[in-house]
RNA sequence: GCCGGAGUGGCGGAAUUGGCAUACGCGAUCGGCUCAAAAUCGAUUGCCCUUACGGGCUUGUGGGUUCGAGUCCCACCUCCGGCACCA
């Protein structure tokens, strides 16, 4: 007999499966659409096409892959796509290195991709592939940027920037390692510069009521953007520099601290700082505060532990709630970024306010009684963050803190010094890039006209060639002169392209839509075929996309049903989020050389085992450490199944028949049953795929136990036949060409096409139990019982036992309980 | 600091509603087959005491609820992930 050669199988299998195209269909109206199916959306995030597959996609796809087949075989007509987010700085930083162009490594690199995805058996629909490189694609996704430009959710604004002064460049976040560019290790400036954003922060608020909409995400996902948006429910109250005529507004979550703000302070960038100072005697010694903030990195100054610095600026405003006049300040730990950039600062109720009060010198004043042991800075208790009644506030003292703050904002309001607000931390999405490698922004600079959008005739702006893809301070494009110089669309005058790409996260915030209509060159998308496939019923990926891709995937499909071009609010109604694989407990990478790759294992066991490995090596929403014994553990489990398919194949047909099978025969078709209930289950409560390969492999176990013993017994042999075509049916979703193989060898059909089985209950329901007999809580004995035995009966075989006795001897039983089926307690005394 | 998640044999992990802790796999030990090895088939394998029969202990730590706790409650410790001067 033949041993189990994977090879053979995997290459018959495949050649079938991409001649028939067994996997791709049609969208509605099409020829060999499936309208009687009701449609479900399986999809894994698209990888980055950057050298070859890792574990991390072997694991991704693997587990997608069987929840496609598990759907599939449940009736659903599943669209199960696939693609490449082509475009991004590794291949750009990689071109600079080594001088080949991104196009040609990353196309390689995209060959390796699609090649392991079929020796990998992935069950993909490959007539809706794409590349978000391609102008095809790249085409789209500068239709979609004009749209939210005239919508004006994409719009120009000056921004802080990461900038290299040595290479004079503006470096990526990423590209900033502690605070120094990590071409050349020189220290990061800031810098002002005009950028392209998207106005995410207008659906903050959809963002977070939608996870409403979900049918099923990780809490901790949820969790995750409901931190990232930040919502703060405060007040905005006004304070007025009275000598310069000025109002400033502040926001802040505690109204009810107004009366103990001693000082005020105004972040480094706030644009009226330079009128306040204009003249006066601080006027240098803030400018060069100013400045040297500017040039501090992010990490230093975002870092809490460091002294509080700032400058006084020599004035006042006043306080609207009791007409104190308190100093204002400039100082680093207020960020422009959020609120309004000025905070108004209560020293006795705020930690930040506090230190900066004890290095100036500033009163601290108590407004609120109470006292926190935890962060009690002085002996009076201050700052103390907490509530309780409130004090030295005026008409308000004596009220609970948290009663006052309605009233509080409610008399500010009439008084036209303040209304209730709410702050978001989340900012808009900065998408311009100055860098080759992406999607071009579709605008042309006129001096006449000023910004005008490329008209949708004219897209795709195509990404020209250029010899050098190091940035020189502009966008390696800006050296494409003759592509740079055109014509305004709008008045004909010479004028000049954008030279800036788009982020790569724009291209992956809409290619599950483009899957459905992937060759479309009149429209976007058909608006059927996209209401018909969305939402994605199940996302699978990477947890390190919990925040940024996940958000702005969201945020485009609520933008795109705003434009009318989708009816649905969310993209993906359940997401699952697979956990990472280390080697030896820790993270892979390169540099450690501890990489795993799929395709030698592949290439060594088979793809089945590969596959089922990544599967049976732990829950697979968590993490798990690649081991080769245990991959070698799944390929004898493999083995051990087909060696007992050639065996069985070779005893001849035998019908099963549940009535015959007596004894070990019976047992084996209950424990099949068994099996087929427990992967159902595991496939349903969450993808608990580690469990469910154990119960097959179980399965396989138990044949094995009792094979030879029951051949000779024609309902024997169908025993061992159905549990063995049963164990191919149920690995098949993880190993589907030994699946497929073993089934039509028994079977004669095949499995895809075969509905996923269903549990017999009369043979899963057994007629006798164990029952655990305890005294006072601890195991004794275990006695086979009648399963229809009544309590009464249970109790007395309970107490007949003879082990049960020497622990009763001398005793008396208090108490009896009685769990039917399961188990008697007896409590004694 | 805030918000999540997790602590179970030598290792990865299992335990559905509060009811047999350690399924399945790895590793290890022993045995069959073999001249031998590999492959394979079978047995044993949480810890401690005991020749044995048997007994005791055990799910990060300490307490609690309960006839009964890995599971529920309280306090704490450790590790991992995210956010972090967000007013």
């Amino acid at each position: 007999m033949a041993g189990y050669e994977p090879k053979a199988i995997e290459a018959k299998w495949q050649q079938l499966w991409a001649e028939e195209k067994t996997w791709e269909v049609a969208n509605p109206g099409q020829p060999g659409h499936a309208a009687e199916k009701p449609k479900a959306y399986v999809l894994e995030m698209l990888p980055y096409p950057s050298g070859e597959p890792h574990v991390g996609h072997l694991k991704c796809y693997a587990v997608g892959d069987a929840i496609a087949h598990f759907r599939r075989r449940h009736g659903f007509e599943v669209i199960h796509p696939m693609g490449y987010d082509s475009f991004g700085l590794p291949a750009e930083n990689n071109a600079i290195k080594t001088g080949e162009p991104p196009r040609a490594a990353t196309e390689r690199s995209i060959e390796s991709f699609r090649r392991q995805f079929r020796e990998w058996g992935i069950s993909i629909d490959w007539s809706r592939e794409l590349a978000t490189h391609t102008p095809e694609y790249y085409r789209w996704t500068q239709w979609i940027f004009l749209r939210l430009f005239e919508r004006g959710l994409a719009y120009r604004d000056e921004a802080p920037v990461q900038w290299c002064p040595k290479d004079a460049t503006v470096l990526a976040n990423e590209q900033v390692v502690d605070g120094r560019c990590e071409r050349c290790g020189t220290q990061v400036e800031q810098r002002r510069l005009e950028q392209w954003f998207f106005k995410i922060t207008d659906y903050a608020e959809r963002l977070l009521a939608d996870f409403d909409l979900l049918e099923s995400w990780p809490e901790h996902v949820v969790t995750m953007q409901r931190n990232w948006i930040g919502r703060s429910e405060g007040a905005e109250v006004t304070f007025r520099c009275e000598e310069l005529d000025l109002d400033f507004p502040v926001f802040t979550t505690r109204p009810d601290t107004l009366f103990g703000a001693t000082f005020f302070v105004l972040a480094p960038e706030h644009p009226e700082l330079e009128r306040l100072i204009a003249g006066t005697p601080v006027e240098e010694e803030v400018r060069e505060y100013v400045n040297r903030v500017a040039r501090e990195s992010v990490e230093d100054r975002g870092d809490e532990d460091r002294p509080k610095t700032g400058v006084p600026l020599g004035r006042t405003v006043v306080n609207p709630v009791n007409g104190e006049e308190i100093p204002m300040f400039v100082a680093d730990y207020v960020l422009m970024e959020y609120g309004t950039g000025a905070i108004m600062a209560v020293p006795g109720h705020d930690t930040r306010d506090y230190e900066f009060a004890r290095a100036f010198g500033l009163p601290v004043k108590r407004v609120i009684e109470g006292a926190d042991e935890e962060v009690a800075g002085d002996e009076e208790g201050l700052p103390y963050p907490g509530d309780g009644p409130m004090t030295g506030s005026g008409r308000f003292d004596g009220k609970h803190n948290r009663e006052a703050y309605e009233e509080i904002v409610a008399w500010l309001k009439g008084e036209g010094r303040g209304e209730s607000a709410v702050n978001y931390r989340l900012r808009d999405w900065l998408v311009s890039r100055q860098r080759y490698w992406g999607a071009p922004i579709p605008v042309i600079y006129c001096e006449q006209c000023g910004i005008v959008p490329v008209p949708d005739d004219q897209l795709p702006v195509e990404l020209p060639e250029v010899d050098d893809y190091a940035p020189q301070g502009r966008s390696p494009l800006a050296a494409a002169e003759e592509w740079v110089a055109t014509e305004c669309p709008r008045c004909g005058a010479a004028a000049r392209r954008e030279t800036d790409t788009m982020d790569t996260f724009v291209d992956s915030s809409w290619y599950f839509i483009r899957y459905l209509d992937p060759v479309n060159q009149e429209a976007v998308w058909d608006r059927a075929a996209a209401d018909h496939w969305l939402p994605v019923d199940q996302y699978i990926g990477g947890v390190e996309h919990a925040i940024l891709h996940l958000m702005y995937a969201r945020f485009f499909t609520k933008a795109l049903a705003d434009l009318d071009q989708l009816s649905v609010q969310e993209p993906f109604a359940n997401l699952f989020t697979q956990g990472m694989i280390t080697r030896d407990g820790a993270k892979m990478s390169k540099s450690k050389g501890n990489t795993v790759s799929p395709g030698e294992y592949v290439e060594r066991y088979g793809a089945d085992t590969a596959r089922t490995y990544v599967c049976f090596m732990g829950p697979p929403e968590r993490g798990g450490d690649w081991s080769d014994e245990g991959v070698e553990g799944v390929q004898r489990f493999l083995s051990r199944l087909w060696r007992l398919c050639e065996e069985v194949e070779a005893k001849g047909d035998a019908a099963v028949d549940a009535g015959a099978a007596e004894g070990e025969a019976r047992e084996l078709l209950a424990k099949a049953h068994w099996a087929i209930d427990k992967v159902s289950r595991d496939f349903e409560r969450g993808f608990q795929f580690n469990t469910a390969v154990a119960a097959v492999m179980e399965l396989v176990n138990e044949a094995y136990r009792v094979k030879d013993g029951i051949y000779g017994d024609p309902a024997g042999l169908g025993a061992v036949r159905f549990a063995t075509a049963t164990a191919a049916s149920l690995i098949f979703p993880f190993a589907p060409h030994l699946g497929a193989e073993v089934w039509e060898r028994l079977e004669g059909r095949r499995i895809w096409e075969t509905p996923w089985p269903v549990a017999d209950p009369a043979l899963l329901a057994s007629d006798t139990v164990t029952l655990v007999v305890q005294v006072n809580g601890k195991l004794r004995d275990r006695i086979e019982a009648s399963s229809e035995a009544p309590e009464a009966e249970l109790l007395a075989l309970a107490r007949e036992s003879e082990k049960v006795r020497r622990h009763l001897d001398g005793k008396e039983v208090v108490k009896e309980i009685v769990v039917p089926g399961k188990l008697v307690n007896l409590v004694a005394r």
